[in-house]
DNA sequence: TTTAATGCAAACGATTTGCAGCGAA
DNA sequence: TTCGCTGCAAATCGTTTGCATTAAA
């Protein structure tokens, strides 16, 4: 069962992201569908981490017939109406994988290589020295895309334990 | 025209290389064949920077023919081996590209999302931070992608200056 | 001789595209 | 009424796999 809270931070971030997306869909010209609603509302239904075969299933047990291509062909726009992220993490060879954007706050990744636990961290020295590095060569970042890789704790400890048992 | 000095780190590189995967081969109980030398020799033709498509480009171009299939399932042994990393970078979101390993020297990307160029860079202070946030998190860290995306000076003066033409 | 490696063709799976019909503005 | 949007089916395209054959050790 979702936590109140919980429930109400979903919310939330779902009328954000409606909001959002009407705004960019009048900024550009385009329509206000049923089927991006019901893709904004999948999405936001959705751990973090999702690919668009998740969208496709959320839609699908909430009633909603959008198709697979409706939601391929919307993505792009969530990332350009600044609702969802591209994720480029460790382990996702095949699908492309998207984070949500709640209310503009950046975060990266740790990934456990074992177990493939995902830990999202924000370290504003990181940020400030990217900057730099960005200034010595002339760029003007935009953004970046941090994944450290590593064994967790108790990935580590599950090893070592099983170390001892073949010895 | 190929400068003699670069020319020379080249053939190290492919050496090193060698030596590398003939290490490799004999540790894992497997053979050290034709084809996993001339996919070695392209790999290390090859800018830093390539896909699986590049190498077979490179391997017919010098007279070579093995197939498609098996550069593919060399490239994983090549990751094993040490002698070429698997880059997640902004653009490369349809094939897998690789780079090259020079005697283990660690760097990162700085990428241009207008015309693509990439620099690569090394910020020991930014490694020295990932260590941190890692262990905060009770992770062992192995390895880590940072992919910085901007504008380069170049393409933001000619932004600047398409945008006076246009005014 | 053993069995890993190769090449070919077929399979796969994610994503894209052509096109006819639909519907938001 | 216009023209962007949708759904379907087919097409793409990078990558993987099954299988018979070859060759390294």
């Amino acid at each position: 069962m979702v936590l109140p809270q919980v429930a109400r931070a979903i919310r939330n971030d779902f009328q954000q992201a409606v909001e959002r997306l009407r705004d960019y869909v009048r900024a550009n010209n385009l329509r206000y569908t049923p089927e991006r609603e019901e893709i904004v509302r999948a999405v936001f239904e959705l751990e973090t981490h999702f690919s668009v075969a998740h969208v496709a299933e959320i839609v699908r047990r909430q009633g909603g017939k959008t198709s697979l291509t409706t939601i391929y062909r919307n993505m792009e726009h969530l990332v350009r109406a600044g609702l969802v992220n591209e994720v480029k993490c460790g382990r996702c060879t095949d699908e492309q994988i998207y984070e949500h954007i709640h209310q503009d706050q950046h975060h990266d990744h740790l990934t456990c290589i074992r177990c493939g636990r995902v830990v999202e961290f924000a370290e504003e020295a990181i940020e400030v020295l990217q900057d730099h590095v960005a200034a010595k060569y002339g760029f003007e970042l935009v953004r970046h895309h941090l994944d450290l890789q590593g064994v967790c704790g108790p990935c580590r400890e599950r090893e070592r334990r099983e170390k001892e048992t073949r010895s």
